[in-house]
DNA sequence: AAAAAATTACGAAATGCTTCGTAGATGTAT
DNA sequence: ATACATCTACGAAGCATTTCGTAATTTTTT
């Protein structure tokens, strides 16, 4: 049900979900930009999340290939899902004007919340 | 600037936010409806809170009482800004849309979003 | 005042996550 | 075929958080 998944875990799962099925080199590359880490650190924690489930791997040719077996949507669910239990009261809407209060917001990101709104509200009339 | 607060940390700040100034004994007793822990360790949390200067304490009378020293909207704030870097590519409205797509909000809370949303609006024109 | 109960301080074990070194296997180039 | 580079597996150290036991102190009860 609900996606576990620590801060590492994350960061390897960010580049699976937008390259697509990596190696471990090339996964390892990339957070390298952001962080000096060890190769196998980067492959020990690949391990690890092929054991959780998290990723899924082919084992032809040379080098695995890694895969995100999780969708980024549902892991965000999962974050969004936690944070409401524990710092907003089980509120959305807590969550979403603290949310939309203290962080920029485009006009067109504002019309794109509004017009969910009324499909959200439109529902509740039919029901 | 950012506040950091761990699992437990945090379930004791709630505690504190919701009763006010309260002693190690009376946190304890109400973290236990919910989840089995022996006194010391609630205890042992709250000098660590102390030291970190999440708490402060009054150690007047019998038994210490302490205060939360972070304000809970502080606290969400700064969990809202990390969810958005690590899950939300520091999108808030992707963050809005999630929450309120999976999560039943009553249309008294879309209200105040919706005037939310018209005062952000009313702000941009004006710039 | 002595015994019992509650509280604090503190060290250290238990847990989970992150990190990396080493060894062995596999593939590539000479 | 041999040497070299790359990759995988794995154990264990390092670190932060959580947990609790024990001892010392203070308060309350008898």
């Amino acid at each position: 049900m609900n996606v576990k998944v620590t801060d590492s875990e994350l960061s390897i799962l960010q580049v699976l979900w937008l390259h697509g099925p990596s190696t471990v080199r090339e996964v390892h590359e990339i957070i390298c930009l952001e962080r000096e880490v060890g190769y196998t650190t980067t492959l020990k924690l690949m391990q690890i999340m092929l054991e959780k489930g998290l990723v899924s791997r082919d084992e032809a040719g040379k080098s695995h290939r890694y895969t995100a077996s999780v969708k980024e949507s549902a892991v965000q669910q999962s974050f969004i899902g936690k944070m409401l239990d524990t710092v907003f009261h089980g509120s959305p809407s807590a969550l979403v004007l603290q949310a939309l209060g203290s962080h920029e917001t485009s006009p067109e990101e504002l019309e794109k919340i509004k017009a969910l709104i009324e499909q959200l509200e439109a529902q509740q009339r039919d029901q």
